[in-house]
DNA sequence: CGCACACTTGAACCCCCTCAACCCAAGTGG
DNA sequence: CCACTTGGGTTGAGGGGGTTCAAGTGTGCG
């Protein structure tokens, strides 16, 4: 049932993947079902889950999600990346995290999202209304337990970057984002030693809550030790992965 | 059925409040149920849990549970405080919460321990095994929405200290602290003006991810402002709330 | 009393930030 | 085709907020 479809372009920027021409079954045959909390609702009752769902492409730069707006639609990420992020009323911003394919968004359960969301390479979501997804969950438990085991996941990774925000060195900042991100956005989990990075120099920063110039010039020095190669400003590959790792870990 | 009990003492400190005698329905009297996901547990099945349940008691200092240990056990805080933190090799230490009377711990469903525990005034604790804990939740589906609602209030809660600590200054950081902890622990989530201190300022620093001279500096400055007054060194009292909150949301 | 521990205060230092210049690639428009 | 702009990235020089190091001040407790 599935077919190729054309890469449809956003930007001038493709999203090349298989998606399912069959309006009726869009979730029975989506890419990132495996590694979304979708795969915890039985094939039969897929139907169920497409009916309150809604596909939606975001272009690069995109603003999503608004903190403090009603949170009304959650999101399941199917592919792309965004950041995720706080902002102070000043402009300082927080980056508390990248989402990428498979991605859950809206977890904070309460009235109004706790962040927003801006795409930092074109975007497809699928998007449900919060009242239906409910509705789901209420009739599909083992839904709400892979929620839980979701939420609990993202909380040890908050607790990871509350460490490297409080207590690591800019160098032991930088380590440790490259090491995370190629484990994350590795295939299936499985780091790769080439990296690519979609977002900013800017954006890195705010993530690692350090200054452009201080990215730039740690990764120069990692490129001058031998520890990384920078390919373009977008790629970079691990040269010296364990040590790396040792200066992620603060040993 | 509830009596007053007279104050155990641990270390030289009382954990002052009312229990229940009868061994038989310690859940139906407990003191923090209401503020507790195990209010999700209907009366007429409190036994079932309080079969999986055990109390402990723990003096100031001990360390309850260890960052990387199997995770064979969750609590549930009935009193007193403690600091859920995470250490580096050369002993860094990064304290993500503080944890009061009604807070669950083990949330992190993997299967180690993602962070360390230890009280910082005499705790009290309900111990559930992990097995059996997990056999209620099956019955019972509304403790699991609770306690997907705590994994989602308390991701919002890191979201809110990654910002603090990439983003904010030293006295900006210290406000953000003295007012989220007046309100914590209030009575009732009520903030309250006299703010009891009950950890040390090497504690605060490690959440704050600043220096012990850091936090003790800023808060002679808060004191010279007139923003509070030090009663002693664990108990302040805000002077100025709107100014520290301004100042917190970094205006 | 005297020790231990938590906290405070002072002075010097340093890591990272700020400010600024520059590079480079990709538009864009005459 | 070149001139110009724009956005992202790199590099350099100087400054500052917080750390480090050190000394001093309570304060509880044996």
């Amino acid at each position: 049932m599935a077919e190729v479809m054309s890469a449809r372009r956003l930007h001038g920027q493709a999203l090349p993947y298989v998606v399912s021409h069959d309006p009726r079954e869009p979730c029975a045959h989506c890419e990132v079902r495996g590694r979304s909390v979708c795969d915890a609702i039985p094939d039969r009752d897929l139907a169920r889950l497409a009916a309150a769902a809604v596909t939606r492409d975001f272009p690069r730069g995109r603003v999503f999600i608004e903190e403090g707006q009603p949170a009304v639609d959650f999101f399941n990420m199917t592919a792309g990346t965004a950041k995720l992020f706080k902002m102070m009323p000043d402009g300082r911003q927080q980056i508390v995290g990248f989402a990428g394919a498979g991605h859950f968004l809206g977890l904070a359960v309460a009235d109004n999202y706790a962040f927003s969301a801006q795409a930092v390479e074109p975007v497809r979501v699928c998007r449900f209304s919060r009242v239906k997804l409910q509705s789901v969950i209420h009739d599909f438990p083992a839904l709400e337990q892979r929620l839980l085991e979701t939420a609990c996941n993202e909380l040890v990774t908050a607790q990871e970057t509350m460490l490297l925000l409080g207590r690591k060195s800019a160098s032991e900042r930088v380590a440790s984002f490259l090491i995370s991100w190629a484990r994350v956005s590795g295939t299936c989990g499985h780091p790769r030693d080439r990296v690519h990075l979609p977002m900013t120099r800017a954006d890195i920063a705010d993530h690692l809550g350090l200054t452009i110039e201080t990215v730039s010039r740690t990764l120069t020095r990692f490129r001058n030790e031998k520890r990384i190669r920078v390919n373009d400003a977008s790629e970079i590959t691990i040269l010296d992965r364990a040590g790396l790792e040792a200066l992620a870990a603060g040993e």
